[in-house]
DNA sequence: CTTGCATGTGCAT
DNA sequence: TGCACCTGCAAGT
């Protein structure tokens, strides 16, 4: 589920749902109880999603409440219609028809508007959200001796970036993973930036991440056609030992920062 | 039945 | 750098 194009799909798929309607909150499980009475009953004005955080918002009281969900490794909101809750749901939402259950979220918390304007504040540009600014992530990229694959999944440099959108980028510019920050230059980052907001944009509207080109289809380099678990066509995410779509070389991986890095030793240099 | 792993983050050491 | 945390699923015993 969770990097940043399966966040801003779940903030439209929640207003599709659920905005301009008063809405049932609560917390089958009971770990989110007394919060979810306090916005019980209220109008969801606006589902909005920044990096790999998600807001909801709801009317009827000033300061307006908001939940903010993160969903860490583990967690899910899916939508369906409803049911009885089944397991650990935290969270509930529903408006008698569909009902959207949170399970395992890594946050789900009651916040104030100011207190979510912090949470923003500390985030990065996100690609996938019109008002980004890639400056300020090649701001940090540039004065870091840190490696380009560590900056990416940093929430500071680009929001929502997550495993598979680094290892995928960085194959797709033919980039070592290992450069450090201060080696990307300011035409490099911005072809990266450019690449990030069209395939997280792309992933937002599909629902899966396709980074593989048109040119290099699994089905021309004889692969087997099952796609991985994530749901999409990759280059390099959890590929490790199989060849390269391209070069037909190893992928290799090794955990770096205790994720897992993918990558092809030979169509990614250092350049 | 048990173990390990996962698209993530924050805190302790 | 390691670990804890949240849960579900697949693989191993």
């Amino acid at each position: 589920m969770p990097e940043g194009h399966a966040i801003h799909r779940l903030a439209h798929e929640l207003n599709d749902a659920f905005a301009g309607q008063r809405v049932h909150v609560s917390s089958p499980q009971g770990r989110f109880e007394a919060s979810a009475e306090l916005v019980d009953g209220s109008t969801l004005l606006n589902a909005e999603a920044w990096g790999k955080n998600l807001f909801l918002e709801f009317g009827a009281r000033v300061p307006e409440p908001i939940i903010h969900i993160h969903l860490g490794l583990i967690g899910t909101l899916r939508i369906a219609p409803l049911s009885p809750p089944v397991g650990e749901v935290r969270l509930r939402l529903t408006d008698g028809r569909l009902a959207a259950d949170l399970r395992g979220p890594q946050t789900c918390a009651l916040v104030s508007p100011q207190r979510r304007e912090e949470i923003v504040a500390k985030l990065g540009p996100d690609p996938i959200r019109e008002d980004a600014d890639p400056e300020r992530g090649f701001a940090r990229v540039q004065r870091s001796k840190k490696s380009i694959a560590t900056l990416l999944m940093d929430q500071k440099v680009a929001a929502g970036v997550g495993n598979i959108f680094r290892a995928e980028v960085l194959f797709r510019h033919r980039r070592d993973p290992r450069t450090p920050g201060h080696r990307i230059s300011r035409r490099e980052w911005d072809a990266i930036w450019a690449d990030l907001v069209a395939m997280m944009r792309q992933a937002t509207d599909d629902g899966r991440i396709d980074s593989v080109l048109p040119e290099h289809m699994p089905e021309a380099m004889g692969r087997d056609p099952r796609v991985d678990p994530h749901g999409g066509e990759v280059y390099v995410y959890r590929r490790v030992g199989q060849p390269c779509l391209v070069c037909g070389d190893e992928i290799r991986s090794e955990i770096v920062e205790s994720r897992n890095l993918y990558w092809c030793p030979t169509c990614q240099r250092r350049h």
